[in-house]
DNA sequence: CTGACTGCAAATAGTTTGCATGACG
DNA sequence: CGTCATGCAAACTATTTGCAGTCAG
């Protein structure tokens, strides 16, 4: 159930926006990448295909990718640095790794009974939620353990 | 089991940090909010009473304070700017109204047997995580069902 | 006294905006 | 062809750094 690079410029051509080289490169480079990237990273892979793209491009398609559901922000722990992730997957969370910044995706996270909960408890309308883990993954845990 | 300004300052002088009247101030103005506030807002309010004082000395007396653990840093949702949050409380999390902003911290959010589970299945090594519902609390979900 | 703290100014980093040119549909 | 998209430069916001003077311990 990924997206392909065909289905979501269909998808922004219904929508009324334009599909222009620049955009689709920098659909295929989200779609292709496995990781989460910075407008940055995104920037600089983009830039080779497309050396006179500007940075504001990539802000502006990524806002606009974003509005449309088809991409989803991230936060990283402590940075608070927003970070960009491919894959229109449904509801799913992050895992982190606060030395090397690997994420790992998993789903069902199971707070749906915390959910109703805590709406009752607090009389909040609640619409989502963000939950993140944080931690070491296997090589960096194996490293920090043998090393320093 | 709250930090009063002076066992926040017995802490600092017990870690070799001075006790000035500027950190005074911050301390006072965190520990007195019942709101969670950007480095901005600290400022605005500590500058009554310093006038002089230099936004600065906020960003290094809040980082000092979290790192000491005295304090907590708050991710909201979209905005992904840095908020800063207080009290000391163990392990908690935060209910976020997106439309007036409001907080409201809750505890206990069950979450070590996911935690667990999570660890087991992708090899990392899990240190803490990061929960925050986001909706919206009564008065905002009354304004907005009922005006527009 | 002396090193840590402060405040200023300037530097950075990340992101946004204004505007003229260019290209999709 | 008209409108939306692009890219440049400049503006902005949030945060950090260098440095000289000041103060807590």
């Amino acid at each position: 159930m990924a997206y392909t690079p065909r289905k979501i410029e269909s998808e922004l051509r219904q929508r009324g926006f334009k599909v222009t080289p620049q955009r689709r490169t920098i659909i295929r480079e989200i779609i292709d990448s496995k990781e989460h990237q910075t407008p940055n990273a995104i920037y600089e892979k983009v830039r080779r295909e497309h050396p006179s793209i500007g940075l504001v491009t990539i802000y502006r398609t990524l806002e606009m990718l974003a509005e449309l559901g088809l991409i989803c922000e991230m936060h990283a722990g402590g940075s608070c640095r927003s970070y960009l992730m491919r894959r229109p997957a449904e509801h799913h969370h992050h895992l982190i790794c606060s030395d090397c910044g690997k994420v790992v995706d998993f789903t069902d996270c199971g707070l749906e009974e915390l959910e109703k909960r805590i709406s009752k408890e607090s009389h909040f309308k609640i619409n989502g939620h963000l939950l993140e883990f944080l931690g070491q993954c296997r090589k960096c845990a194996a490293k920090s353990s043998t090393g320093m």
